[in-house]
RNA sequence: GGAGCCAUCGCCAAGCGGUAAGGCCGCAGCCUGCAAAGCUGCUAUCCCCGGUUCAAAUCCGGGUGGCUCCUCCA
């Protein structure tokens, strides 16, 4: 397995801490709002990566975090009069179904940052003893980023230079720029604290990662977790801090490789809360089903930027369709065993930092392939069960293709029209039967009318939504 | 102002120094009562200019254009 170290920039064989298994940590949402496609394409890309890695016979252990402490989570109880529970699990429960409906898997182990606090605080304590924090005259703690001389190897920022021009607000009692903060201290009025040994307060935005991880993986004296991953957003400042902190306080580095997932764009900007341009995922989860979210999010590798457009997403769809066309064809055929040089070709593709490009491009070529031999030999058993192991197995591999093939063409069809569509359909071919084309023709454009393309095939017109 | 990324057919998109995968769209054909579906065939020398090399879309330098990070962000 090849990945693409973004903090090495350069694709390295994977070389698991503990061999054959590998132990992941991603960087999950802040729960203060629904999910928008770029959360999705981040789930969706390491869901790929840990499916992948099973498939090459490791075992994974997936940890992925809500972020469930926050400026913005607080902002929200203000605004709605709802507690903080009440809202984070609001939102951690939507964010599971959504990423259900594309096929994303659960992560092994999900912590909050409420549930790691004493995590959290051990870490602080520890990284204020070792002399790389300081507290301030109001209680905040800070990191001191100058007394870590790696500072800077995660996102490869200079540090030297004053930031004269950063945008980053000078704070008083911050004795560097970019130092930032692990602990926020309590205001006047706030009643969103937890008291601690550090006083009363709650823990900065990237303090939590690095306590989580700690608390939950364990490596080696050099790593702790093999792979670490998020968007690419987060490559700084978060990760290089999550970094720092880890390497002062337990003197060994976080994470073995780095891997960041590139932007959803709209109109080729990215899509932010502060732009106005989020795309939520639960509007287009309204629109298109989700195994077809999941195809077109996944269909472009994850570290380049994606441009989400509706054309392209119709044109994922097709390329989709076609797969489940030839699985009608096979359909009531149980499975025996892939074909071996097409399974090993698709891994051997995702093998290769996830070449998502070249597997999809396989599964084409496999397609047309098997739709021609089915042609020359319809009846061929042998050549059915081989199909539909290959589908299977691209499911298992990719996450689509897992559906009954009816329906899949039927989906968002309810029953009445359903009964209806069929209804026409049998009169068309008995219109069919005494060679009465105007009319069978007549039914078949009110059939496209309404939506429903139809196929007469041997065994009978069937039918899929358009 | 600082730091990066990207630029391949009308559109999406692989390629990682050895002579341009795949999909959508389009065209022609086979099949069909006609369609649809399926199959077959056809369609690019890689933003521009230099350089390195026997060989470059792939490496280096310089342009041009787009995007991102440095502020919450997946």
């Amino acid at each position: 397995m090849l990945i693409y170290d973004s903090v090495q920039k350069t694709k390295l064989p994977l070389v698991p801490i503990k061999e054959r298994e590998v132990s992941i940590y991603v960087c999950g949402p802040t729960v203060y709002d629904d999910a928008h496609l770029g959360h999705a394409r981040s789930a969706l890309s390491f869901d790929l990566l840990s499916r992948t890695l099973k498939a090459l016979g490791y075992k994974v252990t997936l940890g992925k975090n809500f972020t469930d402490i926050d400026d913005k989570i607080i902002k929200k109880v203000e605004e709605t009069g709802k507690s903080m529970q009440e809202i984070t699990g609001f939102y951690i429960d939507r964010y599971l179904e959504e990423m259900a409906a594309l096929g994303v898997g659960r992560a092994d182990i999900e912590p909050k940052a409420t549930q790691s606090l004493e995590a959290i605080e051990g870490m602080i304590q520890k990284l204020i003893e070792k002399g790389f924090a300081y507290q301030t005259s109001n209680g905040d703690v800070y990191f001191d980023t100058s007394k870590d001389t790696h500072y800077g190897d995660i996102s490869h920022r200079v540090g030297n230079e004053e930031e004269s021009q950063s945008r980053v607000a000078h704070t008083e009692e911050k004795r560097n720029s970019k130092d930032f903060a692990l602990w926020k201290a309590c205001k006047e009025n706030e009643d969103i604290c937890f008291d601690t040994r550090l006083g009363k307060g709650r823990p900065g935005w990237h303090i939590e990662c690095s306590a989580m991880i700690e608390k939950h993986f364990c490596g080696n004296d050099k790593y702790t977790i093999d792979i670490h991953g998020g968007g690419a957003d987060l490559l700084f400042p978060h990760h290089e801090n999550e970094a720092a902190q880890s390497r002062c306080a337990t003197g060994h580095e976080l994470a073995k490789y780095w891997m960041h997932n590139g932007f959803v764009k709209i109109d080729g900007e990215k899509m932010s809360k502060s732009l106005g341009n989020s795309f939520f995922l639960k509007d287009a989860l309204k629109a298109y089903d989700g195994e077809i979210l999941r195809y077109y999010l996944n269909s472009v590798h994850y570290r380049n930027d994606f441009n989400f457009n509706e054309e392209d997403l119709l044109a994922a769809k097709k390329r989709l369709d076609k797969l489940y066309r030839l699985k009608k064809r096979v359909t009531p055929t149980t499975g025996s065993v892939a074909n071996k040089e097409f399974k090993k070709a698709l891994i051997d593709a995702m093998s290769d930092d996830l070449n998502i490009s070249v597997a999809l491009s396989l599964i084409d070529q496999m397609v047309a392939q098997n739709n021609e031999q089915l042609d020359l030999d319809p009846k061929n058993k042998g050549l059915k069960k081989e199909i539909i192991a290959n589908i299977e197995f691209i499911d298992d591999l990719l996450g689509f293709g897992g559906k009954e093939p009816f329906a899949y063409f039927q989906i968002g069809i309810d029953e009445t029209l359903k009964q209806k569509i069929e209804q026409l359909i049998a009169q068309r071919s008995e219109a069919k039967k005494i060679k009465d084309f105007i009319r069978s023709d007549a039914i078949r454009d009110e059939l496209i009318a309404m939506g429903i393309s139809i196929m007469d095939t041997a065994d009978g017109t069937v039918w899929e939504k358009a």
